[in-house]
DNA sequence: AAGGGTTATTCCTTTTTGTATATTACGCTT
DNA sequence: AAGCGTAATATACAAAAAGGAATAACCCTT
């Protein structure tokens, strides 16, 4: 999955000061999101939540997995799905195991697109937190 | 000012679809900041009140011209102070007009520095919208 | 000594946000 | 026809965040 964490920790060693205490070092966050007509379409948590339901193949279990309220994953989908010419996912109510929602291709596609965005995001963070170094005199 | 809005409307046009109606296209946005432990140090409201601070000398008049109340203006200033090892503004109580607050050298340096950040964000959210063409189909 | 305008701080109200719960509809399965 | 697990929806409650107003402290000016 993509946001799972790697299983074991990186080699990567962190910066200490040359006196060997760790510092406070400033970074730099961010966010993204897509949006169309002033409405949020896509973002970090509804991405995670696509992912989630095309796992479970249930809204319910989809929020359930990520501690998000039923009524909270359900908005978040009827919005994603409103604001998308093509839906981004299928929901059937009734029937085999109850029911059930399912990502579509074009969700599939929302989805790669969306993490590309973001992971270009991160290494324009990580490249601009070296030019912080000189808020750190 | 940085944050003024220019003048005169830009001449770039917009684009309409072949049909000459007004389509609904995604659009990227985004948010940047720098943090210190987990605790937000400069943010675009931050910076803007840094640089209202500078205009005015004053942290009331300061936060009144943005529709700010003086009491977030006040901890949002406390916040920075705290966070950064020299201080990003001089407060001083008493005195000649009441008191003031003035932004230090350290703090105009921040303030570029910030406004470099976020101004590299803009361009790389404007190139990366034209990556979502392929959600318009 | 009083006034003025600012920083600094506290208390309380309001607004927003999120959560918990309950109910209905649905259609396949048995 | 009854059961099942889900989608869909509404209501009430709780927690958290934001906002407003009031007050004290400060020190120069007059």
């Amino acid at each position: 999955m993509k946001t799972s964490q790697p299983k074991h920790k990186t080699k990567k060693r962190k910066r200490n000061s040359p006196h060997g205490r760790n510092e406070n070092k400033y970074s730099t966050h961010g966010r993204v999101w897509i949006s169309k007509k002033e409405e949020t379409f896509l973002g970090y948590g509804r991405v995670v939540l696509l992912e989630r339901i095309k796992d479970y193949g249930s809204i319910t279990k989809a929020a359930k997995s990520m501690g998000m309220s039923y009524r909270n994953a359900w908005e978040l989908v009827a919005s994603m799905n409103k604001l998308s010419k093509k839906p981004l996912v299928d929901r059937f109510t009734g029937g085999k195991g109850g029911g059930g929602t399912v990502v579509t291709e074009h969700g599939k596609k929302a989805i790669v697109l969306f993490w590309k965005l973001r992971s270009d995001l991160m290494a324009f963070l990580k490249k601009k937190e070296k030019e912080l170094l000189e808020l750190n005199d």
